[in-house]
DNA sequence: TCTTCTCCATACGATACCGTATGGAACACG
DNA sequence: CGTGTTCCATACGGTATCGTATGGAGAAGA
């Protein structure tokens, strides 16, 4: 029955997606390499007490941790690509947009953090090759509502997956609103060129 | 006048390049975090006198692997986009092929590690930023030779750097021989789809 | 009230690492 | 031989972190 109207010195009981929430915090800004005990705690806090009571150890808060991220980005990637028929291509040019740095910087960040670990511990590589199969498998579903053969549709979904989080490592100097220009052109092309504007787009105007 | 007519018992004096080379081994297989200075010591068999004799801390030896990183970058994109008139569809498909992960897997990792250490560095993000620009450029130098309008030109370099990190950084579970075919198709589609087959593309073979 | 369970604080040993201080071995050179 | 330079070893203080052990406060029940 008491739920948050003590003075501001109570605090509630912390449970582990509490933890997991920090977590998440912490390796968006620092890497997964951050991902301290004792600096999670002071950002919560309390102490290591508190932590060791909710988790085993630092492992079992990264396996929570991936698991978490997977169920997130799975709800996540089927609430984007779920598209009204007719609007494929629409979704999928604003799944492009929400999945972009610009928009999405926190939740890219992660997305790096956690790739990069990735590299380098197998549980993380399962739970990111879960996600991409995922991930893949929606935009190859609305390639393949557009129209496209099987093998068409595979290598788009591939190309627009890639490039969306390959654009997030680049460190491009530009102006931002050159930048949205080139954004949309690309975004357009790897959407469908040939739904684009009707017509062949391989000769250039030219100026 | 000793060069390396030791017994192995002996050893040739360090410099600074070869902590350089043993700091980039160490970051490509623990990351830009794991580049520990008593760590690397003991993979060159020596201790931290050594390195704090060659470097005034840790911070120097992250700058100069930056720098050591650009310089190689850099020789090597002008390398590998120096192309015969007429070739540069063909030199395009070969970068892709070259900075793909599975040819140049250690490689690739460093990438990544610097690129993630860059999230949160500003002196990383400069170098990255350089490097980004710099192969960018190159890229889209031999778009414009194909003749391509400048903007165009530009959308396809970005398309296609974007697509050979991002691609490295997805987790496909897929036959290597599917994998293949698929990174072909993709890699001559950015290259060039209209000057791929002479005809479109955008209808499906359907089976 | 007494007990139990939940949640956290505290204290501890152990490890890894940073950067500094200082000495020493090997070599060059005069 | 004496001296300076190069390159490294050793020892030290200090910090951060891990995981454990243990106690304690507070709510919930009996």
């Amino acid at each position: 029955m008491n739920d948050l109207n003590q003075p501001p010195t109570e605090r509630a009981p912390l449970d582990r997606s509490a933890w997991i929430e920090a977590a998440i915090d912490l390796i968006a800004t620092e890497g997964v390499a951050g991902l301290r005990i004792e600096t999670l705690a002071r950002k919560l806090r309390v102490t290591k007490g508190s932590f060791y009571w909710h988790f085993r150890d630092r492992r079992a808060l990264q396996r929570a941790l991936l698991e978490h991220w997977r169920e997130g980005r799975i709800r996540d990637i089927h609430k984007q690509t779920r598209a009204r028929a007719g609007q494929e291509a629409e979704q999928l040019r604003h799944v492009i947009d929400v999945y972009s740095a610009s928009r999405n910087r926190k939740g890219i960040l992660i997305e790096l953090a956690i790739r990069e670990w990735a590299q380098r511990d197998p549980e993380a590589a399962q739970v990111v090759a879960e996600v991409d199969a995922i991930r893949l498998a929606c935009a190859r579903d609305l390639f393949l509502a557009l129209g496209l053969s099987e093998e068409e549709a595979t290598a788009r979904a591939t190309l627009l997956y890639a490039y969306v989080f390959g654009f997030s490592l680049m460190h491009a100097e530009r102006m931002p609103q050159e930048m949205e220009r080139l954004k949309t052109r690309i975004a357009g092309w790897i959407t469908g060129p040939a739904a684009e504007n009707g017509k062949r787009d391989d000769h250039p105007p030219s100026a």
